[in-house]
DNA sequence: GCCAACGTTGGC
DNA sequence: GCCAACGTTGGC
């Protein structure tokens, strides 16, 4: 799941342990929170527009997903007027804080690492904001972090 | 700040 | 339904 820092860190996160996921506008992104996240599912956290860009931490997915009522607030900046709270377009799902790595895995590095080729956020152009992880993509990236399995839990 | 890539909008 | 124009993302 990627944020800019700016707006939401991992350092955020652990200050207030759970958050939900508001503010996707992004058909895909919102099918990958309904349809393919679960309680427990953990997540790369992941800062953009950053310095550097790339992985900071493991979060979990604590809430399945539900209406992002942010949609039809009018204050919202991620107010959506066409959507009706009475058939929801926009879902979020609530994360919980796990681990802050000891540094960010950078973009830069998980290119250089050829066990993460096919990656998606490694793909040019993809700017989707929630993108699936495959299991052993994600071991490395917390292995690269100098963690292990044990970290995590 | 630049700009490539991609998604959305709306005229036709 | 096509596609040009526009807006956004996000690395650099």
């Amino acid at each position: 799941m990627k944020t800019e820092p700016s707006e939401f860190s991992i350092e955020d996160l652990q200050r207030v342990k759970t958050e939900p996921w508001d503010g996707v506008r992004n058909y895909q992104a919102r099918n990958f929170m309904r349809d393919d996240m679960r309680v427990g599912d953990r997540v790369l956290f992941y800062h953009s527009n950053a310095k550097p860009s790339g992985v900071a931490g493991v979060a979990e997915i604590c809430r399945e997903a539900y209406p992002d009522f942010t949609a039809w607030d009018p204050g919202n900046k991620h107010f959506d007027p066409k959507t009706d709270p009475k058939k929801p377009t926009w879902m979020m799902v609530d994360v919980r804080f796990i681990k802050e790595f000891p540094s960010v895995v950078s973009l830069e590095a998980m290119k250089l690492n050829p066990k993460l080729a096919g990656m998606l956020v490694l793909k040019r152009g993809m700017r989707l904001s929630i993108q699936p992880v495959e299991p052993a993509h994600f071991r490395e990236v917390v292995k690269m972090a100098g963690l292990g399995f044990t970290h995590l839990f």
